[in-house]
DNA sequence: TATTGTTATACTCTATAACTATA
DNA sequence: TATAGTTATAGAGTATAACAATA
């Protein structure tokens, strides 16, 4: 047992490198050229989530609204999102995701996912379990 | 237990935006700006890992060689770091973290760790446990 | 006036290709 | 020729500041 001998910011010394070298790898696997790693996450919430707004989207993204506008663009062009006018706010645009776009990320759980995939099936059973109790603690975390 | 019913796949799609919005939002936690998280990253690993040439560095750290070489540059610039020329192969310089960058990184534990630390701080016994078990498992899954 | 989103701009991060110097 | 590293270039990722349109 070593857990009671780190501190919050021994961890924090460890586990940030660790993420960033980790966050680097997973961006370089990019079969599919067309679509970037930022875009597919963006697609993904608006799968999960729903339609919604572009800052709304941001939000959850934790991205800045400029950088949204840049996300959006390069997914429209694609077809893979859409816009639908707010009739109660014609500020806003309503984001939805498009046909294509479920289908792209269905086939993202295929071919792009593969190479994680593979090496989160390489390791033990205990390895897999660790990392998904982890997904809820990272978005607790990313909770600003 | 949900444990089983999650495959590789399913879990790949899932672990990849979340580190993706927590790489974000660390990123963002800049207190220090002279020395940017993915220089400070690199500094770390010369600490931990001792002197030793770009190639190898870069190869720890996930990047190719021309991102060490520019992130090496703005060390340097700091005097976080020195380049001691090899004698036995001139091609290569061995780079060593200054007491200036034993300095700084003390500093950053202190300083720049502590929105993060706050954070970790504020979980439960078991989410620091899961993260701290987490680190050896994503070094594993970065190694290529 | 406050809010939603965009445009303009700039900096960080990172890669690939081509090159230099040494082995 | 092979290796270690750098220079040149470019694209992805992201932010802040300023703006436009609407509420």
């Amino acid at each position: 047992m070593t857990t009671a001998t780190t501190t919050a910011a021994e961890l924090a010394a460890l586990l940030r490198p660790s993420i960033l070298r980790l966050t680097r790898v997973i961006r370089n696997q990019r079969v599919d050229l067309s679509v970037t790693l930022t875009q597919l996450s963006a697609l993904g919430t608006l799968n999960t989530r729903g339609p919604m707004g572009a800052g709304e989207l941001a939000g959850h993204e934790r991205v800045q609204p400029p950088s949204m506008t840049k996300i959006l663009g390069a997914l429209e062009e694609h077809g893979l999102v859409s816009r639908v006018a707010n009739p109660n706010d014609k500020r806003q645009a309503i984001i939805a995701i498009t046909d294509d776009g479920i289908a792209l990320l269905a086939a993202e759980r295929e071919s792009r996912n593969e190479w994680l995939s593979q090496r989160l099936a390489a390791l033990t059973p205990e390895e897999r379990a660790a990392l998904q109790a982890i997904v809820p603690v990272f978005d607790k975390l990313a909770q600003l």
